[in-house]
DNA sequence: ATGCTAACTTACCAATCGGTAAGTGGTCAA
DNA sequence: TTGACCACTTACCGATTGGTAAGTTAGCAT
């Protein structure tokens, strides 16, 4: 007998790519199940509904995305946001699966069925933006604001990267993504030293 | 008889509230029927296909967000700029549907097939922003990246709005939206008096 | 060896999907 | 009056959907 807790986690995996690319209306247990070369009903083994399975994966997707922000952790906040930033960005060239699946859940009209996993991951952020010289100077929704305009702002470029890249060119879409990184380390420069 | 192009427009108009909401694949013929009051096969009559209805939606998308640029037009590129971005922004608060819409449309994988028409749109933007003596100055790409980071960050914020309200409270996410506003025009000087 | 449980499989289901075929009723030009 | 045309409807189709029911297989403790 395999270990419990490994197939699920290759279920989840599978799971994640797809809804990240296509949504979850857009994914079907058929696509998963060929995806993870078992049958759908083994998916429907460890997760009773499809909607239990995307809800497994979003909190996978939220302990990921704190994971990944802990280990950015400097003594100086600053540096701290501009390492994370700057290396979710790269990450998510490489692999824009996360963050398509932040926007799809942000989408889904029933969000507010399921409960959102991302609020710790965002209270840290709040939580080192407040400990910069210019956030303890600044109000919380200053920093809710900033927080989740560098957040936008980067996912959404993720996203728009294959749209762009189809309108302008893939030249012109690298030269972007280039820009993108010089201007996250500018946001974070300009809002710590406010 | 109604007129040919009353009851056509009367779809797209229906499509493009039902696709914002919930998608391409989230969304049923059946549904959009139901939402128009009449069978599906009216729908077909003038779509021929559910794609077909879907890039109408699309293109019709378009020539709004094309005239609602216009439709600010300024003797002063900047001040044009940040009138735009701001009524682009709070319209958005009364009917969010069209920026769902375009965040919806950028994350579908097989977008390369459909043809994108918002590239006139975002060329205006980009002639807007190089006729400000600070787009004079900067490079092209420098241009496409902040107009970008402008359509994507008021975008992103929008479709954050209902899990913004559900994770902090619904008067916290209205004071982010006040916020909003004067990041962009914060946004919008800094980059003309660069 | 035996029984129990976890991890699957095949078989099947009603409901819904996008789409086709064949009309129906009204309007308008000839 | 007739006949073409347009907007639209009912009826129907095979394919696919999420999900249920009932096995089957393997490992492990007893």
């Amino acid at each position: 007998m395999k270990p419990s807790g490994d197939a699920k986690l290759a279920y989840i995996a599978v799971a994640t790519r797809r809804f990240a690319m296509d949504g979850f209306h857009g994914t079907s247990l058929s696509n998963l199940a060929k995806d993870a070369g078992v049958s759908k009903q083994a998916l429907l083994h460890f997760f009773k509904t499809k909607e239990a399975l995307y809800a497994a994966t979003l909190t996978a997707l939220a302990e990921r995305m704190m994971q990944d922000l802990i280990a950015c952790r400097h003594a100086d906040p600053a540096q701290w946001l501009s390492d994370y930033f700057t290396t979710l960005c790269q990450n998510a060239y490489a692999d824009p699966a996360d963050m398509r699946l932040v926007v799809h859940a942000l989408l889904d009209s029933d969000q507010n069925a399921r409960k959102w996993p991302l609020r710790p991951y965002l209270d840290e952020l709040i939580r080192i933006t407040s400990d910069t010289s210019a956030g303890r100077a600044a109000e919380v929704s200053a920093q809710l604001a900033w927080v989740s305009q560098m957040i936008g702002m980067i996912q959404y470029h993720i996203i728009s990267v294959p749209t762009v890249s189809g309108m302008y060119g893939a030249d012109t879409a690298t030269v972007l993504q280039v820009e993108m990184v010089k201007r996250i380390e500018h946001a974070v420069h300009e809002f710590c030293s406010n």
